[in-house]
DNA sequence: CCTTGACCTTCCCGTAACTGGAACCCCTAT
DNA sequence: ATAGGGGTTCCAGTTACGGGAAGGTCAAGG
């Protein structure tokens, strides 16, 4: 297979798969016209990276769980730590976006959003803690 | 103030505020020295740009939403809108770790997590559909 | 007066994971 | 011969900084 036949097959883009061979994940052979040839193994492995990618794992991990793949005699305890740790890393970003989601809502629900220039979200990230008599305004959540 | 009290006040590092300048967002004097000189004004907008940046706005958005706090003839309309289509680039980044977490974590449950190299996550990862009797094993989910 | 150490300056490189584009080669069909 | 649709390499840009080198500045102490 030439690489735009691998790159349909796999659903990756032919500049992802040289570069991914460029970074040492993949070994295509070489043809005497210079162009790189893919075996069944290869676009396998691509798809592979392609799914491991798509579930947000970095290179680098992608680079381990395909060393495991590859190896008959790995101990799935090994993969399901390395997925265990990623997944951890997933909740910790969800959960960071959830705190932005709620400051953020807070302070569009706060605003009329309408042609005058009064703005508690600008207040809001200028760190307006509210005039007095806003009772209820409490200084906006931030890491 | 100096480079080092602003970067203390704010709670962004010197390299960063640097940056900021570089980039044009704010533009500190200098002294005779070459030094930068903060005023009180700097200080509050980089303050400013420390908690926009927490709330994961891009750095164009922070320049927008500096633009918007200086004019004083502003539309808050303005700035919800903007605000607004963040929100919902947040709530689509969300929706996408939750299904990358669901997947993965079907992946981890099916794991046994031993010495033994068979693997379910890696077969899921290599597009393995289940073998016959496995009735409920379906396609893994990837975008 | 000199030195020391903390602070400041600029400049350049590296990060992650590609994407776009230029310049050029190869193969097939007309 | 040429046109097109492949393929190739290499270079630059992206985001938002961080690290580190080489060197100027300032205040305090001996």
């Amino acid at each position: 297979m030439n690489i735009g036949q691998v790159a349909e097959r796999t659903g990756l883009p032919p500049k992802t798969i040289r570069y991914y061979e460029e970074i040492g994940l993949i070994r295509p052979m070489r043809g005497d016209n210079g162009y790189r040839h893919f075996s069944e193994r290869d676009a396998h492995n691509l798809a592979f990276l392609g799914r491991a990618r798509s579930l947000g794992f970095t290179i680098e991990e992608c680079r381990v769980l395909l060393a495991l793949y590859a190896d008959k005699g790995r101990a799935s305890a090994d993969v399901k730590r390395l997925v265990q740790d990623h997944l951890a890393q997933i909740d910790a970003k969800i959960a960071e976006l959830h705190e932005m989601r709620a400051t953020l809502s807070d302070l569009v629900d706060a605003c009329a959003g309408d042609h005058r220039p009064d703005c508690p979200i600008l207040r809001g990230l200028a760190g307006e803690q509210g005039r007095a008599g806003d009772a209820d305004e409490s200084p906006m959540k931030v890491r």
